[in-house]
DNA sequence: CTTGTTTGTTCACTTCCCGGATGAACTCTC
DNA sequence: GAGAGTTCATCCGGGAAGTGAACAAACAAG
C-alpha cells in the first residue's frame, strides 16, 4: 500500500483554498477560482468535483455572467454548503442577559433578552442563560444536538489560564468559571470573554470598524472597559486583563475603585456616576435612555456633563492613541451613541494626542448598540468552533 | 511547456523545512531528517541531493552515531553551509555614529564608534556611515561584495509610506529619507527604523525581554520613546508612530514640544532638561555619565531628580500596562540604567496602573546598553534579507 | 563469523498538477 | 438566423513529486 502522505496534504491545502476563497468572496465560478488560487483550471475542476462530492460544497442552480462582463459561456458557480449546525452567542450584562442562535455564517437565527437583577446568584442566572439557549433554538427551527458551541460574554475580566471571574462586579460571581458552568449546561464548548473584547469583536467584524487593523473599542456603561485589536487581532496580554483603561489614574484623591487603588477612571464617568451627578437637577428619576433623549434634546446640564465625561474618557485614549497610534476609536456601550460624548472624546484626543498620533484617528459610535456583545460572542463561537470542523 | 507551480512550491517548502530543521537543530542525518518532516527517507535524500547540489547545504566530514545509540550502520550527517554574506548595523543618534558588521547569524564581528556634532548635516552624517560600513567590512575582513544588507537606526519618528523622516530633532535632517541616502552610498538594501523600535527588536532577541511576548521598551535619553512588542512582534500603529510615549501630556501649562503640543512627558524628563534641572546645584560641569556616577554614589538631589523622573515616566507607563497588560518594562537609553530611575518608575506603575496589570509586569534595566540600538539595526537586517536569499 | 540494526539509495508505482485540445454555452454582429 | 467570438469546463497525455519495498553498506554485539 502506498500512502502519499505530502502530496495528499498538499491537496488538502489546495481544498483549504478553494473553501477558503468562497468563504471570503462568495460563490464563484471554477474558473474565478483558478484565477484566484492560481491553480490551473484542470485542477481546480478536480478539486471541485472532489469537494462536491464529500458535500462541502455545491453547484448553485442560477449560472453566472461570463467572467469580464462580455459575452462567453456562463459559468456554472459553485458556493460552500449551507453549513449545518448552530452557535449559540450569550451575553451577561449587569441588567440583563441577551441570546442568539445564528449559523455558522453569522446570520441570527433567533435572538431574545431579558432582564437580570443585579443580585442574581451567578448560578441562577446561568441557569436562565441555558434555558433562554433552548428556547433560540426552538425559536429557529433548529434541534439541540445541531448546537456546535456557544461564545459567552461577562462583564468582568478573565483570568486567562483558570478562565475565572477575578474582580466580580456582581456579588454572586466571584471565583465562578462561567464557561465550565455553562457547558456544563448546554453539554457543548462554551468560549468566554469580557463586554469590551467582545464588542470588539462584533464591531471589527461587522461593524463600525469593519476591515480595520488597529482599532481601540471602548465600551461605557456600568464600567469603563476598552476591547483592543491589533493587526486584526484581539490583545488581550500576559495575564489577560489588557484594555482596562477604566482603572487609569485620574485623581489621587478619587473615589476608592472595586480593582483596590483609587480615583480610577471609572469611578468618574461610569453610567451610574453620571446619573447621580445629574439626578439632583431634575424632578423625574433618570435613567441612562432618558438622559440619553435629554442629551438629544440638547438639555445644557446632560449635555456638560456627557461631554465632559467624554473628555475624561478622551484624555486616556489620547495616551493609549501616542503609544499605539491605531486607526479608530470605537464607542459603544448605552453612552456610546451620545454625541456630546464623542464630541468630547474627540476634542480631548486632539488636545492631549499628539498631532500625528490624533490626526491618524477616526472617533465614531458603534454601530451595533446594546448588541454588540451578543454578536461578538456568537463570532468568538463561530471562530472557535469552526477550526476543523467538518460539514456534518 | 509544462510548468507544474504548485508541485514545484511544495518540493521548495520541503526544502525549507529541511533547513529550517537544520537551522533550529543542528547538523543530522537524513534519517534524522526524515523523522523531523515526517517525510520518506526516499524524499529526503532527494531533497538533500538537491540542496547540496545548489551548495544550500553540505555533507560534514565526521559521521555521527546511530540513532538510538545502539548499532547499525552509522549516518552521514548534514548541516547548514556555513552563510556567506554580513549585514551591518547602523545606528545614528544626537550625538554619535555607531556601526556593527555581522554575520548572518547575528555574531557582530566589527563594531566602531565615533561622536557626531548634534548639527552636522544628514547627508554629512550620512557619509560618514558609509565610510564606517565600509571600514567594519575591512575590519572585519569581508569584501564589499559580501554586504547583503543593512539596518539603520534614526532618532525620530518614520513616515510608514514615504520612509521619510516627519519631525526632525536634528536640523539637517528634516524630509530626508535616510534609508534611501545611505542605500544610494553602500548599494545594498537598507532598512529603517527609529531608535525605540529597534532597541526594543534588540533587548527581545538577546536582551532583557528575551523570549518575552508583550514587551514595552522604554529609551530614555536625549528624547523618549517606547518600542511596544505585542505577540511578540514590533507594533508600529496605522501611520508608524506608535510608541510615541513621550507626547503624553503631563501639565497643560508646561513647556511647548517639538511635536506641536505642550506640557508632553519628553519636556519633563529627558536628559537634558534633567541635567538643567541639576547644574545650578553642583559646581563641576555635569553630563549624563557624571550624573549617572552620582547616582550610584547615591548623590540625594540626583537620587531624587532621577527617581522623580522615573515616578514621571512610570505615570505614563501605569496607563499603557492598563491597556496593554505587558509581562515586562525594560528601560533602555542612557538613563535606563540608572537605579534610582528605575525605581521611580517602579514605584509609579504600582501607584497607578492596577493592581492585576502591575504585579505582572517586570521592571528591568536593558542589558545592551548604548549597544542596544545598532544591535537591533543588526537584528531588522537580517530579518529582511533573510527572506529568500541565498548562499550565494 | 553470523546476526541484527540503522542508513542511504534504487526502483516500480501512485498521486498530483499542468498545458493544450475539445466540446459546450452564450453574446454579438451582420 | 447564421456565423464569429468569447468564456467555461472537461478530457488527455505527460512531467514531476512522493512513497514503500527491496537492497547494499557499515557498524555493533554475541
Amino acid at each position: 500500500m502506498v500512502t502519499v502522505g505530502a502530496l495528499e496534504r498538499l491537496r488538502e491545502t489546495h481544498r483549504r483554498a478553494i473553501t477558503g476563497l468562497l468563504a471570503s468572496e462568495g460563490p464563484m465560478s471554477r474558473a474565478d477560482l483558478a484565477r484566484g488560487t492560481g491553480l490551473s483550471r484542470t485542477t481546480i475542476s478536480s478539486l471541485v468535483g472532489d469537494l462536491i462530492g464529500t458535500g462541502h460544497i455545491v453547484e448553485t442552480a442560477d449560472r453566472g455572467r461570463p467572467h469580464k462582463g462580455g459575452s462567453g459561456r456562463p459559468p456554472h458557480l459553485v458556493a460552500l454548503s449551507t453549513p449545518h449546525g448552530v452557535v449559540a452567542g450569550v451575553d451577561i450584562g449587569h441588567g440583563h442577559i441577551r441570546v442568539a442562535v445564528a449559523d455558522r455564517a453569522g446570520l441570527v437565527l433567533a435572538e431574545e433578552s431579558a432582564s437580570l437583577d443585579v443580585d442574581t446568584h451567578g448560578t441562577d442566572a446561568l441557569d436562565r442563560a441555558a434555558r433562554m439557549v433552548r428556547g433560540g433554538l426552538a425559536t429557529a427551527g433548529v434541534d439541540r444536538t445541531e448546537l456546535l458551541g456557544a461564545g459567552m460574554c461577562v462583564p468582568a475580566p478573565l483570568d486567562r489560564r483558570s478562565a475565572r471571574i477575578r474582580t466580580g462586579i456582581m456579588p454572586g460571581w466571584r471565583h465562578l468559571s462561567p464557561a465550565d458552568e455553562l457547558r456544563r449546561r448546554l453539554d457543548v464548548a462554551v468560549f468566554a470573554d469580557n463586554d469590551a473584547n467582545l464588542g470588539a469583536l462584533a464591531e471589527l467584524g461587522g461593524g463600525a470598524a469593519r476591515g480595520a487593523a488597529d482599532v481601540v473599542y471602548v465600551k461605557l456603561a456600568s464600567g469603563l472597559g476598552a476591547g483592543i485589536v491589533l493587526g486584526g487581532r484581539l490583545h488581550r496580554g500576559t495575564s489577560g486583563i489588557a484594555g482596562e483603561i477604566g482603572h487609569v489614574q485620574v485623581g489621587e484623591d478619587g473615589l476608592v475603585c472595586r480593582c483596590g487603588n483609587r480615583g480610577c477612571l471609572e469611578t468618574v464617568v461610569a453610567a451610574p456616576r453620571l446619573l447621580a451627578l445629574l439626578q439632583p437637577a431634575y424632578d423625574e428619576e433618570l435613567s441612562v435612555d432618558s438622559v440619553l433623549e435629554l442629551d438629544a434634546a440638547d438639555d445644557a446640564g446632560v449635555r456638560r456633563v456627557l461631554d465632559d465625561a467624554g473628555r475624561a474618557v478622551g484624555r486616556a485614549l489620547a495616551d493609549l492613541c501616542n503609544g499605539l497610534n491605531p486607526e479608530a476609536v470605537v464607542l459603544g456601550g448605552s453612552l456610546g451613541r451620545s454625541a456630546s460624548l464623542a464630541a468630547g472624546v474627540r476634542s480631548a484626543i486632539d488636545r492631549y494626542a499628539q498631532p500625528d498620533a490624533a490626526g491618524a484617528v477616526r472617533v465614531v459610535p458603534g454601530e451595533l448598540g446594546d448588541r454588540a456583545e451578543v454578536v461578538g460572542a456568537v463570532s468568538l463561537a463561530i471562530a472557535r468552533v469552526a477550526v476543523g470542523q467538518g460539514v456534518g
